[in-house]
DNA sequence: TTGCTCCTCACGTCACGTGAGGTGGC
DNA sequence: TTGCTCCTCACGTCACGTGAGGTGGC
């Protein structure tokens, strides 16, 4: 295999704005191993690659990974799931290129419609998802609370901010 | 290997109040092989076995277990975090014993700061992670207001309730 | 030549899932 | 005997971590 000619720059040259697997993966904080099997599972496919064969990432693969780890970290989805959801998200990239594309006033409407059920489909995950987290702090609060008052009851200075 | 003799009641026995592995874990929500594996890694070690080797988990145990649950689906912690979560929740029953034993006015001062600061480092935790679904939530609100936008231009009557 | 980043295997790890084969009382 | 739940191995899986061995341009 022939490598890549990363002339100027290590990272980007003034013709190429993509980045090579180590700075996309330094740019999400993830490894580049994670990288590698996103791509091999087929959750996200580097746009290109250099003559040499370096993986190159553009600014919208580095939009669908950050979403991909929102999901991951924040929502704590499994791969399985991130791609279902990913999938709705190319639906609607389909939907908008669609309607840029010139489209009658009754299929703009089915569209938005279908927009909005996939949107408040993944608020509601989200919202249940908050829910619990709520509960848990009610809970760390409601302790909270005690402690106060036990430490009022002792007279000890209440050293929290 | 003898067995049990689970013999009124096939969970719950008037003079046993304990659980086996089935019932318990069915109560959780969770496989038996989870809790036969939080034992492995002395996450969750049952406080009894019967005399045929079934293990026996009681009210505490699956309040152990409530809480190790929780802190893995909402939190999403690894079980390492979690076990050092735990030492801290053991520590605050260990103080609270030591204060029923009857303890030193200035004793009890110490004690009572300690559980606060506990208790503040892990409403940290859980505040970072309210923060981050938060912001999560507010994005899709935003793009569900764009399509409430859309939609109205487009004369679409909003289904969403 | 040395240092750097990239490449492709490929084995290791964490948190379990999933049988395999066997036991003990209704 | 059949059905049920339990037991202990032990191999499989998901989402990577971590070298192993090699390439290509400063």
């Amino acid at each position: 295999v022939s490598r890549d000619t990363h002339a100027v720059d290590p990272d980007v040259t003034a013709a190429d704005p993509t980045l090579r697997i180590g700075a996309a993966a330094e740019r999400a904080g993830v490894s580049t191993r994670t990288l590698r099997y996103y791509q091999e599972v087929g959750l996200l496919e580097p746009s290109g690659r250099s003559p040499g064969g370096d993986r190159r990432y553009s600014e919208a693969d580095l939009e669908r990974l950050a979403r991909i780890l929102r999901l991951r970290d924040v929502m704590g989805f499994d791969l399985d799931r991130i791609r279902v959801i990913l999938a709705a998200d190319d639906r609607i990239l389909e939907l908008r290129s669609e309607v840029r594309a010139g489209v009658s006033q009754t299929r703009r409407r089915e569209i938005v419609h279908e927009a909005i059920e996939l949107n408040h489909h993944q608020r509601e995950l989200v919202r249940e998802k908050l829910q619990l987290l709520q509960a848990f702090n009610d809970e760390l609060e409601a302790t909270a609370e005690r402690y106060r008052a036990k430490a009022d009851e002792l007279g000890v200075t209440i050293v929290e901010p």
